[in-house]
DNA sequence: CACTTTATTGCAAGTACTTGATACAAAGAT
DNA sequence: ATCTTTGTATCAAGTACTTGCAATAAAGTG
């Protein structure tokens, strides 16, 4: 699979896209401390439909911020974890969240 | 204008749905320096339709990241700043626009 | 008076995103 | 043999997001 070709007017645009997307931050958040099977992703993203967790997962990975690992196995087994570009995108969205923290309180 | 309500499943959840959107922070990062005039901000942010942009700054406003200014003159003018909640987001826009424009630049 | 300017609005139409239901493989337990 | 388990695929359907086009106000200019 080949990464994602993102056409865009500026690296905020080009940064919102890459991230950008109903699961993404929340997926990439989760994973952050290791590797998640895709069952403990799908408990974890409370919420989120099979369908689109597949989905999210398989954008993610052609654009190179998770990788997936299958393990040869019956029932299947699946590993997921960030790449380095994954990485270097959580100290980004560890800020973002305690500003949601932050905010969700001051309601 | 009442605050949008936003039902979040976390705090990522929570910021991710205050900000995502097509244009918020392409728009956000365009208002940073001061006080912007919607003519303006619609040749700063290419691509954008004149509709999408209405739109998305009475989202931003209802959602209070954005100020709005309107001066009674013919024709007329109004100017959209920023909120200190909107001021509080651009230092992580800022990061993630460098992380953009290094991974930009790696293609 | 007709024309230009600025910031919208309304509505129809099109595209993209999400969900839901159903189905599958193949080893291990009962 | 049948049931359970895990990760995913397929297809139809529904919802949300975006765009395009036309139209408005009301003062200033020629």
């Amino acid at each position: 699979m080949t990464k994602k070709n993102i056409t865009a007017h500026c690296a905020v645009d080009y940064a919102f896209k890459r991230i950008g997307g109903k699961y993404k931050g929340r997926i990439l958040w989760v994973i952050r401390d290791g590797f998640m099977r895709y069952g403990e992703l799908k408990r974890a993203i409370v919420g989120i439909s099979p369908k689109m967790l597949t989905q999210t997962l398989r954008e993610l990975e052609a654009d190179e911020l998770v990788s997936r690992k299958v393990y040869l196995e019956v029932p299947p087994r699946v590993e997921y974890s960030l790449t380095s570009t994954g990485e270097e995108l959580i100290p980004f969205i560890k800020q973002l969240r305690s500003w949601g923290e932050k905010k969700m309180s001051q309601n």
